[in-house]
DNA sequence: CGTCTGACGATGC
DNA sequence: GGCATCGCCAGAC
């Protein structure tokens, strides 16, 4: 297995892989890549996310959405909300119903 | 090769 | 629960 030293590369086949009507936090998909300390840089990935990578589904570990540089205010949410992701009455995220395990 | 930076995370108040 | 500070790590220059 070529490991692409792109770190940015492994997260987005990462966050490729999360399922819709769950989210995932950036320390979460930092941990499974083996960077527990680069969630910043998971984040920092999603800024220049591709299509086919979700980064709408991916968010803080307390279940707030980061800011919307590339979808859009509001757009993040609407569109998690039509995957079936419920949000709190603060905007947060419930990460108790959509907490992402990984895969399986 | 050295320095700065940044969609974070944890801790302290 | 909100705000401020430190720490961490990989990439850009």
């Amino acid at each position: 297995m070529k490991q692409d030293s792109g770190f940015f590369k492994q997260v987005y086949h990462l966050v490729r892989q999360i399922p819709a009507g769950r989210v995932a936090s950036y320390g979460q998909l930092a941990l499974c890549l083996g960077r527990p300390r680069a969630a910043r840089f998971v984040g920092f990935a999603m800024r220049g996310a591709p299509e086919g990578v979700p980064s709408h589904r991916v968010v803080r570990k307390s279940g707030e959405l980061p800011p919307d540089v590339v979808f859009g205010a509001g757009v993040q949410r609407a569109l998690l909300e039509g995957e079936g992701v419920t949000f709190l009455q603060n905007g947060y995220v419930d990460m108790k119903k959509h907490a992402w395990h990984g895969v399986g």
